[in-house]
DNA sequence: GCCCGTAGTTGAACGTGTTCAAATTCAGCT
DNA sequence: AGCTGAATTTGAACACGTTCAACTACGGGC
């Protein structure tokens, strides 16, 4: 099913299928009504099964939005993949990705308002910086080295290296603006997409001018700070589990 | 007390005496044990009245943390102000603003990680993009409206009007950072907002040279675009109270 | 001094997410 | 078949945020 699945929590087939009968009741239930709307009661009743069964499976309600991502980036990668195929250049491969990374979360626009709220707390096990939702970052951080590798651009090593984690963030920041659009089939989102893209790949190119070096060294040695930083976080995270 | 102080809920003097006991005391047990560990029951419990009672005042626990957003602005102002007289240089200016938020919002290190937590909902109204958070968020870019206004840097016009909102947006950032911040006295934010403002100041210079103006355009439209949706976001908020 | 309406105050009641001890099911073994 | 322990399932119980109908306090007009 997905490449990046964590080890199971689950013993025997029929648990199996309890789990997965209650993402998939979730999930729907949290697309037509949202998440607040959507209580662990009416989940289990729905699916079938005894509330306090859920909790046997996903230990908070959060756990179910971490369920939400994993199966979100499986989709986008399935979508992204051949759409890579025939497309060339960074800024229309980078083009194809963000776009439909919004096709693909469309349906859960009402619910998503909640993953920032969740994720953006730094306790929550939701937190994307955080060490358990590792698995879904990274892989989602790996679609942005496919989008770089794909091409013929010509772009220094040392930036090359933390481009994906650049854009990966990047493309939080407008998922972030995608919760917050309320304009008519997210066309505003599609607009920033387009200018931002083109932004971004200007911005590339001016960074990767030779010109450019030693603040371009600068930032890099920041982002360098930022990532050694999260990732204590991480230990923190898992320290106080 | 304060320059931007919102319409009265109070009509009486005791009115006014049970607020401010209310919120003096939950920043205080906010302070002392974190956010969701103070329950509304303790708080007003600690404070002397009925439970029941805070709610006459905040109409949520969520309304504590706008009074909070308020007092910290009131207290970063205070001690900005004085700070700013002494100093010149751009980047000295936004150094000092930005160490001295993070000196103020010290005591409330734990609580703050809620702040991004609910901060970040779109239907929230403590949204710092939203409408009700307004007077605060205009107060606190007037603030960096002082820091630029007070030097002789040359900046184009067209990024002059922007820069004060884009480094409320920066400052938005390294709080965040600080929030996740678990570093000995947050040593590490500290050394982030060293390096950072630096490359701000350097970016800030290197986008004023002629040289870089249709890209800056480009940007600064892009800017234009962003507020223009936060503002649809504003009507939508106030639409479904 | 009395009345009235508004401001302020109270706590029972509701629905929620979560916990947990107990009950049930089931696979593998004898 | 019968047994055993682990996996799974159950729902009562708890604490919380929030709502609300009822209550009290009080200031101003007569």
């Amino acid at each position: 099913m997905s490449a990046t699945r964590k080890k199971k929590t689950t013993k025997t087939v029929k648990g199996d299928q309890t789990k997965a009968l209650i993402l998939e009741t979730a999930l729907r239930m949290f697309r037509e009504r949202g998440y607040d709307e959507t209580t662990m009661r009416a989940i289990a009743e729905k699916a079938g099964v005894s509330f306090g069964n859920a909790y046997y499976y996903y230990s908070s309600k959060e756990y179910l939005i971490q369920a939400f991502y994993q199966r979100m980036h499986d989709e986008h990668l399935a979508v992204s993949l051949p759409a890579l195929e025939n497309t060339k250049t960074l800024k229309a491969r980078l083009l194809a990705v963000m776009r439909l990374k919004i096709d693909i979360l469309e349906p859960y626009h009402q619910f998503a308002g909640v993953l920032f709220k969740t994720a953006a707390h730094p306790q929550s096990p939701l937190n994307p910086f955080a060490d358990e939702s590792d698995p879904v970052r990274h892989a989602s951080i790996q679609l942005f080295e496919k989008v770089i590798e794909g091409t013929k651009a010509h772009i220094p090593k040392d930036l090359r290296a933390e481009l994906p984690y650049l854009l990966w963030v990047y493309h939080m920041g407008i998922v972030l603006f995608w919760i917050h659009d309320q304009s008519p089939k997210h066309r505003r989102t599609y607009r920033l997409i387009d200018h931002t893209v083109d932004l971004v790949d200007k911005l590339i190119h001016l960074a990767s001018n030779p010109f450019m070096r030693p603040l371009r060294k600068q930032a890099l040695r920041l982002m360098d700070e930022l990532r050694e930083a999260a990732e204590e976080i991480d230990e923190e995270t898992e320290r106080s589990k």
